[in-house]
Parts: C-alpha cells; sequence; structure tokens
DNA sequence: CACTCTTATACTCATACCGATTATAACTCA
DNA sequence: TGAGTTATAATCGGTATGAGTATAAGAGTG
C-alpha cells in the first residue's frame, strides 16, 4: 500500500558514532560536554543518508570516515528535547558508525574526543576482570537475586563471575545487553527509576539515550572486526604487530594471545611488511608492516576470519 | 545539535520482509500481484517502530510474527511513486525482517506468499548449481570480461563458477552482493540502463527497490541463522530432525550433510525429542522433536553455533 | 664487555571441531 | 522375502586453535 499520506512534522536527525582508536585508547567524538554524541539534522539535499552523514562529518572534523556503517534506526514520538526546547513530533533518529584516525577538532566545534570506556568501564577487561567495579556488581546481583531468570540474565551477558564458575565466559560482544541489563536494574543514571542511595559508579551518562547508541556501536564494531579487515581504518600507514594487537585488544577490551595473534594475522595476508624497522620498541626492532589495500574490496566483500581470540 | 528545525514534508514507511518456510520453499509475502513487498505508514500512535510493525503484521495476516529485526533504513528525496501518483517530498523507508508461519491471507487483503527464488533463481542451488541460467551467466561475464576489477567481484560473488577452478566457494550470505552486481550490469529490469536484446531470465522484477531489499532480507536471514536459533519460528510445533534440515536447506539454498547436521543439532541441545514417531517419512520412522523454548532467551542472547555446512 | 631486561619471532603440541565415509537399524511396498 | 528408503550410530583424517617453550635482537647498566 504505497502512496499514503506522510506523517506530519515528522523529523530525521543522524546521530554518529565516530571512533578511533589513539595510545591504545578507543576514543568517540562527543559534544555538549561530552555528555552527547554529535547529530545532526538529514539535509534534504543530500542525495542519501549515508552520503548526509559523510558530508557532515566531514564539515565537522575535518576529514572524512574510512569506513561508515549504519546502526539502528528508532523513533519516539514526542521525543523529549530535555535541553529547553518544545517538545516536538515523532523524531526518526538514524545512527551512524564511522571509523577514523584522530584529527584535532577544528576551531569552532566544541567536541572532544573522550575514551568510550569511560561511559562503560566494565567493558575493559584487559586488565583482567578488574573493570566492574565491585559496588556495581554487588547492586546488580542483589536486583537480580529474587528472579531467576534475571539472575540467568546476569550470568549470561557478564559471564561466569568468578573465575571459578563454569558457566559462559565473558562475551565482549554482548557490551548492549549489558547496558541495557543495568539500565532495567536502576544502576545507570538515565534509567527511569534509577536506585537511590547506592553509589554506583557506572561510569558517565550521556543524555537522551546516546549511551545506549554507543553501546550499540560498541557491540556492533566488536563482532565486525572479526570478519571484516576494518581495524585498519583505525591504524596509522605503517604500524607493528604489536601496534596492531594493541588496537584489536583496545576495541576488543580484552588480551590477547601474543603469538597465535601473530599467527592469524600473518596467514591471513592482510599485511606486508615495508621492509623498515621500528627501534622504539623498548626491546628487539620490530618489522614494520602496512596494510594490503589491494586485497581491501576482496575481503570485504568475501569476508575474513581475523583473531580475537582471548588470552584468559 | 540536537534540536534543529525538522525537514519539511518528510515521510516515513515500514517496509516488512514476511518470511515463512513451506513445502520446502521459503516464501515471502508480497502484494500488487507479486510485484512489490507489504508496506505501511509509521504510525505517528504507535509507540515504536518496531511495535508498529508487529502491529501492522497482525492486521495483515491475522498472526504475528515470531522475530522482527530490522534490516536497513534508506532515504531518496522525491522518491518517484511509479504508480501514478505525484513525486513526493523526501521519503524514509526503514525496512524489517520478520519471520513466520504461513497462514491464509485474511478475506479483504491482496496478498500472496511467494516463493523468494522466484526474484533470485541462482541463489537456489539446493540442486546443484543448475539455479544461475546459462544465458545470464553468459551475460555477466560479456559484462565484466572487459574489466579484471568486475571479473574479480563475479569471481567472489557467485563464486568459481566451473567446479574445476580453485577460487572462493559459493557464500550463500553475498546474495544482497550478486544482486546488486546483476543491477550494475544492466542484467535485471529494474536496472537504470538495462541491456536490451538479450533475454535475462533474471528472476521476476518488482517494484521500486524492492528485489533490493528482499535481497538484503535473504542475506541477513542467511547469515543469523548460523548464530542465532530464529530457524525455529519457521518451524511447526514438532518436526524431525530432517525436517528441520529441510527448512535450513530452503533458507540457506544449499544442500546440507545429513549426518553431520544431526551431530551439530543434537550437540546444541536446541531441541528434545518428544517421544513420538513420525510414520510418514517414507522409511524408517523419526522421532519427533520439539525446540526447547527455555532456552530461547539463553542463546539468543549468548549466540550458538548452528550447522550450515554445505555439502558440495 | 658481560649481564639483564624487554620485545620480537619461530616452533611445538594437544585438543576440538568439522567434513566425509561407512555401517547398521527400522519401516513400507511389491 | 527382498528391495527400496529413511533414520541413526560410529569412525577417520585434516585443520584450526589455544597454550606453552625456545630463540633472536635490540637497549641499558655495572
Amino acid at each position: 500500500m504505497p502512496g499514503v499520506s506522510p506523517s506530519p512534522n515528522l523529523s530525521a536527525t543522524l546521530i554518529a558514532v565516530l571512533v578511533a582508536v589513539t595510545d591504545d585508547e578507543p576514543r568517540v567524538l562527543t559534544v555538549s560536554c561530552a555528555k552527547a554524541l554529535p547529530a545532526g539534522p538529514f539535509a534534504v539535499t543530500d542525495r542519501s543518508l549515508q552520503a548526509s552523514l559523510r558530508a557532515w562529518v566531514e564539515r565537522q572534523t575535518g576529514s572524512p570516515p574510512g569506513y561508515v556503517e549504519q546502526l539502528y534506526t528508532f523513533a519516539d514520538r514526542g521525543r523529549a528535547t530535555d535541553d529547553g526546547g518544545l517538545p516536538e513530533g515523532p523524531a526518526i533518529a538514524i545512527s551512524y558508525l564511522g571509523l577514523t584516525r584522530e584529527t584535532p577538532v577544528p576551531d569552532g566545534f566544541a567536541a572532544t574526543w573522550q575514551n568510550w570506556y569511560h561511559y562503560f568501564p566494565w567493558e575493559d577487561r584487559r586488565a583482567g576482570s578488574g573493570g566492574m567495579p565491585p559496588a556495581l556488581l554487588a547492586n546488580l546481583h542483589a536486583w537480580a537475586a529474587p528472579h531467576a531468570a534475571q539472575m540467568q540474565r546476569v550470568a549470561l551477558t557478564f559471564g561466569g563471575i568468578h573465575p571459578s564458575s563454569n558457566g559462559p565466559a565473558w562475551n565482549e560482544e554482548l557490551a548492549l545487553q549489558r547496558y541495557e541489563l543495568l539500565y532495567e536494574a536502576g544502576l545507570v543514571p538515565e534509567s527511569p527509576e534509577p536506585l537511590t542511595g547506592t553509589s554506583m559508579a557506572a561510569g558517565t551518562a550521556m543524555l537522551h539515550d546516546h549511551r545506549r547508541i554507543l553501546a550499540t556501536a560498541v557491540a556492533r564494531l566488536r563482532a565486525k572486526i572479526k570478519y571484516h579487515p576494518v581495524i585498519f581504518e583505525l591504524m596509522p600507514e605503517t604500524f607493528t604487530l604489536l601496534n596492531l594487537q594493541r588496537v584489536f585488544e583496545a576495541v576488543g577490551g580484552r588480551q590477547l594471545h601474543k603469538q597465535n595473534f601473530r599467527r592469524l594475522t600473518e596467514q591471513q595476508g592482510l599485511v606486508e611488511e615495508t621492509g623498515t624497522l621500528a627501534f622504539d620498541t623498548g626491546g628487539r626492532p620490530a618489522k614494520l608492516h602496512r596494510f594490503k589495500r589491494a586485497v581491501l574490496q576482496e575481503r570485504a566483500i568475501s569476508g575474513t576470519k581475523l583473531p580475537l581470540t582471548p588470552l584468559r
């Protein structure tokens, strides 16, 4: 049944999760004092949504994103604006993930790059499972304890909490489910019924549902890098294999086994040696590598198994 | 930068790809003489996009879809309506995949269920690689031959065409890329510059970009069933393991190895025996199984490796 | 220079998984 | 009774993978 009358006063917004990795930290471009993701209206003059977003990102950051992927579209009627604006009509928000390298924000734009683990401290397990604040974990358990189903969800999304338990292990791709669980439990400030009186330490909140969108992006990127060579959009021209491993670890939030990482990377044939060495590694100099751009199209299509095998 | 003025005359449309499997055929609900996917306006009164779609599907088919997933959102300014309507303002179309079991279409709705391989005959390789019409393949090669890059794309998306070649094998998840390639090659009627004078035999066309949306759904579903137990939304209450295998094969478009399929299915623990036998199998009676709904939430979250390993 | 520390790189090994084949069981039909 | 058909069990070899051990090559320090 095409040809129906359009909904009145509908507005469309593009929301960008722009990711870079700097100093072994995954970072995301934020606005509004690091409380929101950059967003802009869908310009009617643009050819497509993707083109609209690319152009907009380039205007904001000075460089175009190397890779763009649509995340999710959601709608709320009368989404409150929270910043004093009148409640608008129904709004459609289309969120995108973009990968780039960090560049200085141009003058005149109040945007900053933030470590995404500011918003999800529990997602960083590179130094073991220390990222999860014990108080938060205790609150989560207290919330779930009365209901077996909730206990199971906690165990499934956060993994066997204690190393002794033989339940499912930590799965880095469940970032969104973990955030949603904390949201339902009232353990993040943006919950409809936040638990009061408890020191939550559940990361930095964001405006609207932007932290949820960010969690979606984290989960999506963590899944993506295992099958598609998008990780190189986050790398400089040349890098050592340990550099590459650190970027994987930063995104994945967990440590990798060095020897196996090298084996997989080499047998994938996605990188080649530049012939020069990096002498600033602290130990034996490492060979510098570069991404074989020639195989990008091929692998982008056919998929490839990239290494993200946990160490512990 | 929230709070921008909404775009004028913006309209939002929901497009549903509703899939069922009947008689070992993957089928999709169509309208307009099997030339279009069902679509409806986004109702401002609905709570969310997903709820809007679910309610709408239930009204159309009489039963709610068991599983709904957002596919992709796209926009065109001044999307032509092709059916005599005036060109509208910018339109946003949000497409969804829904899984269900085929039910008789209620009176008053001119919708029909169609085998999706009507639209993509080359995607059905259950009887070997015979689905691809030779004429179409010849035309595709003729188009790609002058450009090495195009030849590579053909080889990557359609696999090593001849069994002798040692290139990449057929990958059933590349349904969208294959359709896009045929579109670019002018080998489908909806191409901007269709090749004339050749008998294309490239499946049945659809209105607008609906065939492209359908290809997206095919690819997404084929990828999904490997990691999430959504296949059971397409199954009746009880079934034999061969029934289950046939549904996998219908969706995947390729034959599976029977013994290995059983091994994987059993070790996943997603089904249980009902205790009764099916005597209409033609040979030895098969045990009837049912899906263990209890594990649905668990596996829906944690992911599971379901079998879709090709036979040849 | 000898020694230690650190990182890079090569090699080995056991296990799990996976594609494939063979063998056996249980029913129908002629 | 035997042929045909499907169901189900067991086995086998190759490969990917997680983990451990060994060696190479630099810097810094006495």
